[in-house]
Order: structure tokens, then C-alpha cells, then sequence
DNA sequence: TTGTAAGCGTTATCAC
DNA sequence: GTGATAACGCTTACAA
């Protein structure tokens, strides 16, 4: 086997070089002559080094790591935008420490501190549990998708235009009667939108609506069963053709699946609009219309706000903003075989 | 705003300890006085002490970082594999550096060497451009999860008996022709155990099968048609009840789909078992049974695996495996509305 | 139970 | 263009 592991050290001992000049060849290459930089090469080469980033992140303070907090990875969406995030590695070569929350705020705030430990230069946070107050009084630099975000940076999603979209195509659709599925929704929450959107455009229109509120469960079986229980309320409603605008997808694939076994096939009196474009949106039986959320737009969004932040932090005297900075991305409409 | 970072030194300053005393009280507590514990512990609070444990691994070697490389996050399978993999950060503790490689070989490769530099103490790979011949060459600690592995440690669902339940319970449905449904699989892939214990288990019960591999193309809707077309292609053949084995469960749905486009209902004539137990198979029109791969217990294998060579290269004279160890994983059968 | 001093493998600050 | 030398913040013999 290999012996201990070589060092700047044993390079520049190798080379009759100085340590420093051995690090110039990797920080400051230019500063070499050429010929001594293919001596250095060589020598790399023959000692076979291995470089440690942790003693260079030691000494010049720059960890390159961004810890993330991601309430779970069961939901597409969380896995999609992880993805997104962990892809921008080959842009701006960000490392990520990424922890799982599953929404207990003890826990989280356990992760925040091992992660500080790490230095980390940056957070990102996509959990709920903690108030943005809390996060901001961590002071390193932070961005939040799509959660309340008051004292820190954020992004998230035009929720509001989202739901215009849906509700316009519902109505362009020659709907007579507009139905919005929602689970109970708090003001402060960016999804908020969505109901305000519908509601809005309803009353602009002047066209008979409803929005239905629910608590579905936390399993797939109870949301079954609460949206099969509303699919029998919407059908004793009068209204020859009904739009009906879900949350989210898998409420519109359930809802869609409700209707097809009653049905058969894809009925004339329903159309249906759905909100993020998960997979099961272009999986369902008949693929459904929906709002589809750039989740790519939002991440870069999210990182350029990040880095924003970050770069000041190495700034001799940093001036952090003064106002954390907030970015709305407008989603798009997908349409697809459950409307016109 | 606060000065600079406090460290030992400053501790040790204001309690008049060494700063070997301070170290030792985070380390080995019980080698302190319960007073001058209290003491440093007070201390700690007052000057609002940050550990930096990036220092700490430069000077005992112990990173406490693994890395996991994933070829994607699109899929439920992966996303849902690394959700497994971060949580068993409760139990050990290891810090996850997370790349995606997008099966992109020399890509790949330098996200090892940047892993490396970062002193991880073990590697986790889902991905499958590089051969296990290349991942043992690193001499680092490694498991890799549903891969080929020859020279490396791995885990695996075991796919053959996954074909043979599949399989069996739709002989037990007493279904007059088989038929499985896969892509071109090469033989060292694990997954081709899905294959083989489908032939065998016909074969060894007498019953009329067929294989039928084709190319899925690499997006959904190509995919979407080619299995369009192998339904139009076995409602041709003879059988009046026929038990569809699929590789995946999103064949599977879109196999249903046809079926359901074509009969308007789910009908006697055909039994369909996909693998997986992805969330579409319970958000399909009819919940699709499905042989289930357990993940966590997939993880929890692989885990194990990995912290025995770990802590094996902390010993003083590390004595690394022989042979690599292999893991098989039995698969479980979800039965659901597919079958009887 | 506690302290001294030499690392760990880089970078930063001055010199020359 | 190159080199000494002191950080960076913690651990670990070896002593006492």
C-alpha cells in the first residue's frame, strides 16, 4: 500500500521549492514561470498528491459549503428542487450539506448548528418549521423558497398570477360554475395565492363560484377518501359545465380519477386545472392541465440572491442589505387533456 | 455587531484553563471537575463560543463526511433513496455531501476528486457510468446501492425473487399467458434478475410466456407510445386472461391507461403487477399491485456496510476487506387493485 | 486533574 | 518570481 499522504511539503522539498510557491501554483499560476510550473506538475504527478481542502478552507476562511434544510424528499416538488439546487454545482462549484427536517423544529435547529460548524457560507431553507425571524437572528447569509420570509431573503412562486391563469382558462372554457379544492390555508403562506387568485378573477368575471376547504390527513388514503366525499357534493351542485381548480396535482389526479369512474371516460360537464406540474399531472389517466411552477427559474433566482449575500460577507466590511430582498417567479400555465 | 469568532485560546484565557482543558471538555468531560465544568460551560455562554469543526478534522482526521453520488432526483426511486440515506444522520451522525450526476462519466469523476479533497470518510454510489473496478481503484471506503459492483461492497433487491413473486401470484390468478414488459437489460445489471425470474417461474409451472423488450426511448411520451403499441400488440394475442409483468411501475400505469382508454373499466381479461412501489402505483385509475423494494431496510444495509469499512481505516493498522461483502435485499409484494 | 508544545495542511504577510 | 514565517482552531502525545 501507499504511504502517509503527500503535502505542500514533501512538493516543495521534491522541487527545491517553497511551500508558497507550490501554493501560488495552484492560486496564482501566472506568477510562475512556465517551466517551473511543469516542474511542479511533474512532481504532483509523481508523488501523487492529493489535495486537502479543508486545511486550505482553514486558512483562507472560504468553506464553498451551502447547507441545505429540505422538509423531505417524498413530495416531487422537495426532490425536484434539490435537483435544481445540487445541478448548480457546475456553475458556481458550491458544495452542499444537505439535511432532512421532517418538520421538527428542535431537530432543524440542531442541523442549523452543525452546519455553522461547518462554516458554512450559506443556507438555504425550504422547511416550514421556523419563523423567519428565528433564521435571520442566525446572521449568515440565508434564502428560503417558497415559505414566509419576512426578515430573510426569499423566492417564491406568483401564486396569486397562478391562480388567475387557472381560473381564466376555467372561464374561457365556457365554465358555468367555478370550484376551487384547497386544504385550510393560512394567509401568511405564499400558496395563499392561489385561493386569492381564484377568488379574485371569479368576482372580476362575475361568475358563480365556490371554494371548497378541507383537512385531507397526512396519508393518500385519507385525501382519497375527503376528495371522493367532495366529488359527490360538487355533483349535486348545479351548473352544467363545472371547472374545478385543485391545489395541486396529485388533488387533481385523485379528483380526475373520482370522475373517470363515475364516468368512464372524460366527461363534457367537467374541466379540470391542477397547480405545480408533478409528474402525476402528465402521468394521470388523461393528462391533466396545470400550473406549473419554473422551479429551475426559482432555484437560480434563489442562488443569485444567495451569492449576493455571501460575496458581501467576504468583503473586508461587509454591509449586509438592509432590507432582505424577495423574488416572485410567475408560473406557467401547462395545458393538457383536461380542459379545451 | 459582534467581533471576531472566539476560540479556544479565548476560552482558556478567560477561565485560566489550558487549551487542552477546554478541548478535553468537549471531548472527555468526565476527565474535568463538575465545577470546572460548570466554569467552561459558563464561559462558553458568555463569550458565545461557535465550534469550528473544520478545525477539528484537520487535527484528528476525522471528517465525519460521506459522499453520495445520485444520477438524478427526477425519479421517486432515487429521491426516495437519499430521503433514507440523509435520515440516518439521527443514528450516526455523518455529514452528506450530495452530488447528481446526470450519468455523465468524467463529470462524475471529478465530483470523486473534489469528494476526496474534502477528506470523506466514505462513498455512496447509485450511479452507473464508472465500473466498481474504477470505484475500488479510489481505496476509499464505498458501497454502491442496486448496481453492478463486482469489486466493491454493494446492496441490492433481490430482482429474481421480485420476478418470482410477481410472477407466481399471477399463475395464482390463474392467468392463461405471461408476458413481461421490460427494456434491454444486460445481463450484470441487477435488475436482469427480474427477467430471469420471470422465465423461470413460467417455465417451471408449465405456463405459455413471452418477453417483450423494447427500446422506451428517454422521455415519457416515447414511452407513452412504445407500450401504446405492445398493448395493441398482445390484445392480438391468444389468452383469455392475460398477467402483465412490468419492470417499472410507471410501465405499468401506462399499460393500465391503455387498457382502461380501451375497456372503460378494469376488465377480467388482464392482471397487471408492476415493481417498485412508486407512488404511482397506488395514484394509478386502479391502484396497481406491485413488488415493493425495501428501501429502508436497502439503506440501512448499506450503511452498515460502509461504517464497517470506516471504522476499519481508523484502526491503526487497517486490515480492509478481502472480499467485498453483497447485500440482497428480499422485496416485498404489495397486492392491490391489479390483481385478485 | 491539568498543562506544554508540536502538529494537522493550507494561506497570508512581508520581505528580497 | 520566490521564500520565511506566522497564522487558521483544534487535537494529542508527553509531562507534571
Amino acid at each position: 500500500m501507499k504511504s502517509k499522504k503527500v503535502t505542500f511539503a514533501d512538493i516543495a522539498a521534491y522541487t527545491n521549492f517553497s511551500k508558497t510557491t507550490i501554493s501560488r501554483y495552484f492560486n496564482n499560476p501566472d506568477s510562475l514561470t512556465i517551466e517551473n510550473q511543469q516542474k511542479i506538475a511533474n512532481a504532483l504527478e509523481e508523488l501523487g498528491y492529493q489535495e486537502n481542502k479543508l486545511a486550505k478552507v482553514l486558512a483562507n476562511g472560504k468553506s464553498e459549503f451551502i447547507g441545505i434544510i429540505v422538509p423531505n424528499l417524498y413530495l416531487h416538488y422537495y426532490a425536484e428542487m434539490l435537483n435544481q439546487i445540487l445541478s448548480t454545482y457546475r456553475q458556481h462549484h458550491y458544495k452542499f450539506l444537505v439535511f432532512v427536517s421532517d418538520n421538527d423544529k428542535e431537530t432543524e435547529q440542531n442541523y442549523i448548528n452543525e452546519l455553522l460548524a461547518y462554516k458554512i457560507e450559506g443556507l438555504i431553507v425550504l422547511s416550514h418549521t421556523m419563523t423567519s425571524k428565528e433564521l435571520a437572528a442566525y446572521h449568515v447569509p440565508i434564502v428560503t423558497i417558497e415559505r414566509e420570509s419576512e426578515h430573510v431573503c426569499g423566492v417564491s412562486t406568483d401564486n396569486y398570477m397562478g391562480g388567475v391563469q387557472a381560473t381564466s382558462l376555467l372561464i374561457k372554457n365556457h365554465c358555468s360554475k367555478l370550484i376551487h379544492i384547497n386544504s385550510n390555508t393560512p394567509k401568511y403562506i405564499p400558496a395563499y395565492g392561489r385561493i386569492k387568485g381564484f377568488e379574485d378573477t371569479c368576482k372580476a368575471n362575475n361568475i358563480p363560484y365556490e371554494i371548497i376547504t378541507a383537512d385531507f390527513g397526512d396519508s393518500y388514503a385519507s385525501t382519497v377518501t375527503q376528495i371522493g366525499l367532495i366529488f359527490q357534493q360538487i355533483e349535486q351542485m348545479d351548473g352544467e359545465k363545472k371547472g374545478v381548480f385543485l391545489a395541486n396535482d396529485t388533488y387533481a389526479n385523485i379528483f380526475l380519477n373520482s370522475v373517470i369512474r363515475q364516468y368512464g371516460s372524460f366527461p363534457p360537464n367537467y374541466r379540470i386545472v391542477g397547480f405545480d406540474d408533478s409528474p402525476i399531472a402528465s402521468e394521470a389517466i388523461y393528462p391533466i392541465t396545470t400550473v406549473g411552477q419554473q422551479i429551475e427559474k426559482m432555484v437560480q433566482n434563489a442562488m443569485e440572491l444567495l451569492i449576493l449575500q455571501m460575496e458581501e460577507m467576504k468583503k473586508r466590511v461587509p454591509k449586509p442589505l438592509r432590507e432582505p430582498i424577495h423574488r416572485q417567479i410567475t408560473p406557467i400555465l401547462i395545458r393538457r387533456d383536461t380542459t379545451d
